[in-house]
DNA sequence: TTTTAATTCTATATTAAAGTAGTAATTAAA
DNA sequence: TTTAATTACTACTTTAATATAGAATTAAAA
């Protein structure tokens, strides 16, 4: 019950990005060696939260990447959605979702709120309130 | 954010096998037929059930599959814990899973409720709970 | 005792996620 | 204009989960 590992590197890619807004531009090199990611593969998450508007980059000499708007318009679910969505509402905790209602298991409720919970964590929760230090 | 193939496999067999106590041994055959799980990757599975003391076998001819104790006893953690653990604690969201409480990022805090919410779900629900249709 | 129907064991195949490699494209400095 | 430093693109490799295949083991029925 876990983020996928590109999740997880988008998140700590985007704290880290955040975390040091007086840098105005980071390299791929630079973030790879900071937070321990595989450099190819860190550069294809970049292209995603690229594509999703969430880091803005420039090629070529003195190039790099940026973040795009405010981490408090920023959401988590927005990161996660970007790269790989692995936390897509599911709905049925045993991967059928037929049943409705009326016909439901108990797991059918018993997962709801959890799982709704969850959800609402990353849907309600910025990318500043996860950079701040907590108070 | 989901479970594995194998968790869900495992809770669909126990509850299709707890549903139908009339029936005293289920044969790999018939499971895999009515429940469309793959009949290799399915007695694989049930090999862990019985290891896990939660399914007896009875090997030859006339043998097969009961279930080891009531469905009362069995939580679903167990169920998920036999097959392959994949809502295992992961403590951090992020993967990382170093800091303390004296220095945590805001998500360790937003995490720790849903996922314990979660965690719970799977501790205090038992399989008849999940069996026996919401009233 | 032989056959048959079942589980169990061992090995292999497929798939998707994670990770790696190399080249192309871009842009500013030299 | 050449070179160096950067991201973007395309293809491949590795790993772990999922799935399949076939032979071995077991035990009751015939
Ligand atoms: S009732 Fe149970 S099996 Fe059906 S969709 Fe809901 S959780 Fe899934
Ligand atoms: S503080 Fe954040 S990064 Fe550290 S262990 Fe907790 S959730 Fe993970």
């Amino acid at each position: 019950m876990k983020l996928s590992t590109t999740s997880q590197y988008a998140i700590r890619v985007m704290i880290f990005i955040s975390q040091n807004s007086d840098i105005k531009i980071f390299h791929a090199k630079e973030i790879s060696e900071k937070l321990s990611i595989p450099y190819k593969y860190l550069t294809k998450i970049m292209s995603k939260l690229v594509e999703a508007n969430i880091i803005t980059s420039t090629r070529g000499r003195e190039g790099g990447y940026s973040i795009a708007k405010k981490s408090v318009n920023i959401k988590m679910i927005d990161l996660v959605k970007a790269v790989d969505d692995s936390l897509h509402d599911t709905t049925c905790v045993l991967g059928i979702g037929l049943c409705n209602e009326n016909k439901k298991c108990a797991l059918h409720d018993e997962w709801r709120e959890p799982k709704e919970s969850m959800l609402n964590m990353f849907c309600n929760t910025t990318l500043k309130d996860v950079s701040e230090e907590a108070s």
